[in-house]
DNA sequence: TTATTTTTAGATAATGATTATTAATAACAA
DNA sequence: TTGTTATTAATAATCATTATCTAAAAATAA
């Protein structure tokens, strides 16, 4: 497999992994490579999934410990759900607000310009200091409108 | 005890926890009341807890019953959280922004008016059919924060 | 009331995603 | 190439939640 047939992020993240002294194997690089790739905020499972064809020793055990690994050098976020395992997100690993298809299980990114304004309005009138936030929004993507309106 | 020293809240689902053909336990009662009384979202062990002197012998199992039982008429909204356990609002029990503090992990109430408005332009902006949300915003209370001011 | 039926409580086992453990392996600096 | 040591793979442990099962309690019938 062609070494330089990495995107940008992940070239940036193994930069970052080899400068802080971790070692590049090739199950982390398949394993990051599957995160980067995914554009539906994939599950441990889902990464899992992807890599096992080409690496077929490769242990479930691995791919958990790549993702603390990735989170605590905050490459990638993780979105809790309580049933079915977490989701990730490589590509934008800061909060922002998601749009969760129950049906397909999918999550997209959403634009929420009005969000920073919000929160610190927010933040005035309660006193809070917010650091972070989960903006979810669940619903039936437009897919499964079309699929379901048979 | 006082038969009457329900709230309304609690009253009004007793009346349909009866309807429905279910049985007024003490447990339950005391399990309700418990949900009922509390402002900061308890956990299953924060209820637990709080019944336990009463009703020594009432076991977390019944708890957890109780919760689902709730859920299904839709009198709990559940809140999930990955670590250390889901929360619950038996007060509000739909949809809406919580403030989470990270250090006392008491959880409030939050307004935002702008919510519903700002759920119509990104319905319509996706084509999303948008059924429900969560918003939280974490940081620090108040409270801790004088604390931590020392 | 007493008997019969159904619901619920309490104890505990099972579940399932995640984390911890440990011996074997391999990345990488010298 | 070799040695050091991080990492892997397999598997056990964890922990909140759910399922199971028996006894107790409550509703219902007789
Ligand atoms: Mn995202
Ligand atoms: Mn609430
Ligand atoms: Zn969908
Ligand atoms: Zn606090």
């Amino acid at each position: 497999m062609n070494v330089h047939s990495n995107s940008p992020r992940v070239e940036d993240i193994l930069q970052r992994l080899r400068r802080a002294g971790h070692r590049i194997t090739p199950q982390r690089l398949a394993i990051l490579r599957a995160f980067a790739d995914s554009h539906s905020h994939p599950s441990v499972d889902m990464v899992y999934a992807a890599v096992k064809p080409n690496f077929p020793t490769t242990s479930l055990a691995t791919v958990y410990k790549t993702v603390v690994l990735l989170k605590e050098l905050g490459e990638v976020m993780e979105i809790g759900f309580g049933e079915g395992g977490n989701r990730y997100d490589v590509r934008v690993p800061t909060p922002h607000p998601h749009l969760v298809c129950t049906r397909c299980r999918r999550i997209l990114d959403a634009e929420l310009d009005a969000l920073d304004h919000l929160t610190e309005t927010l933040a005035q009138s309660t006193g809070f200091r917010i650091l972070s936030h989960r903006v979810d929004f669940y619903g039936i993507c437009p897919e499964c409108r079309r699929k379901a309106a048979h």
